[in-house]
DNA sequence: AAACTTTACTTGTCTAGACAAGCCTAGTCA
DNA sequence: TGACTAGGCTTGTCTAGACAAGTAAAGTTT
């Protein structure tokens, strides 16, 4: 019974089983405890990367639980990115350092509201116009054929915090500029009709153009924090928008949790 | 029988049953069928934010599989941040407008290699000095006492990309100063030492100080990505980091899945 | 009226077994 | 030598049942 491809796998640990001690009242899930000692023997280097790591009958052995458990441990690190996991073949330890972490994204209108502050819209231009060369291949459209454009800028409390310059493919919301978007963003509305959806993002530093700078009441050499973002629904491209903040108004901010 | 808090499901849906039905060969597991029978759901707005959603024995019964199966595709839903769970009580519908996704940040090291192109560091400080007050509140350590402080400049391909000034509490990386920064990234050196970590960042535009501007070969109106982060490892803060980045050069990119 | 107990319902988790599907090696056959 | 096949490993998924623990309403006692 020798294992088909070579295994660089370290001396096998002794089973570790439940100690139900007087001073181990730490009542952790079975899942969690293998998940754990996972993580921090990967944090350890035990396992470089690349590196074959024990498979789900090994751990089942070592912790003496059942698979759907050292599966559910195995499924979350995976979905984690600490791990790869190929069917038929093993479970392999991610390049350590690559660290993911759940970024969560909200609308603009909520964040104010959620600080205890007004949000106010001002839209400068709700219209349709022909798509571009340039544009079209970006929204999945044929040049020249049309699509709808808002620019919009969003203040708190009367103070200019973004500029929203969104481009939007009608065949998914022929419906768009039927809205009153100072009463709900562009976001939550293509939210509610365009349904499981994936976006691609970009977030750079950079000055804002004549206009935006003008919208935002700031000079044309204050620092911006601009987010192209392109948003696809089933596949169809959706929309495409740049959102452009002065710098010393907003920050993108964020937390990882292991 | 009657449910012990008010209801406010919609009447149930026929229970749906697999079609193994001649033109139905789109082979999908069932908990994510049940997924995105859910999701489509709660994209429509069946579900208003708050609102009680079926229970797990309901879900059990419309789609005639077992609980374990309605139970993870839940459990994966909660992960997106779509429902919220509580025990005892039950599933409810996440604020419509809240989108969560997965963001990889990866080692600068690894990012440049991979590109195809060449990494340099400069380090032009490494030593150690004694913490300010408010630096000392951050890293979690006592006025005046030792931390250790770098002052690194990342180069692609020669051209100077990112600046990382980086201050380390001694308790759990004591010898990092011995590194040799020029072949080891310290986030690479840090995630060895430190496992199971995690961190608040905040991302934001401005100008680089004078300093960073030389450092980094551009001037000092030169807008930048401007990136702190804290880093801390079973509740002890082990790292505060500023990265500039000039804004021409660098942008984080990424991309969100359903 | 207030305090307690019961009951029904919820989610959270684990188990032992099962089958499918992917991958690789080793052996067989042409 | 090359093509095929069988066996043994891996992960992916599902099931039916079980117990724990949290919540809230309804009933009971004080």
């Amino acid at each position: 019974m020798v294992s088909p491809i070579p295994r660089h796998r370290s001396a096998p640990d002794e089973p570790i089983r439940e100690t139900r001690g007087a001073l181990a009242p730490a009542r952790v899930a079975p899942y969690a405890r293998v998940k754990q000692y996972l993580k921090q023997q990967l944090a350890g280097g035990r396992w470089p990367p690349d590196a074959l790591m024990p498979s789900e009958a090994d751990l089942v052995a070592q912790f003496g639980v059942s698979r759907m458990t050292v599966n559910r441990a195995l499924r979350e690190l995976q979905n984690e990115g600490l791990i790869e996991r190929v069917q038929g073949v093993g479970t392999f330890a991610a390049p350590l350092h690559r660290v993911s972490s759940t970024l969560t994204i909200r609308d603009l209108h909520e964040e104010i509201v959620a600080r205890g502050h007004r949000h106010e819209a001002q839209v400068h231009l709700a219209r349709e116009e022909s798509a571009a060369p340039a544009l079209a291949l970006q929204l999945g459209v044929a040049a020249g054929s049309p699509v709808f454009h808002t620019l919009i800028v969003h203040l708190e409390d009367g103070v200019p915090l973004q500029c929203e310059d969104r481009f939007v493919n009608p065949a998914r919301a022929p419906d768009y500029l039927t809205n009153d978007f100072t009463h709900i963003t562009p976001t939550l509305y293509l939210l509610q009709v365009a349904p499981l959806w994936e976006a691609q993002y970009s977030i750079e530093a950079s000055v804002p153009t004549e206009q935006e700078a003008k919208l935002l009441a700031v000079s044309t050499m204050e620092p911006c924090l601009v987010i192209v973002r392109r948003t696809m629904s089933r596949g169809v491209p959706i929309t495409l928008a740049r959102l452009v903040h002065p710098g010393k108004r907003y920050a993108l901010q964020g937390e990882f949790k292991p």
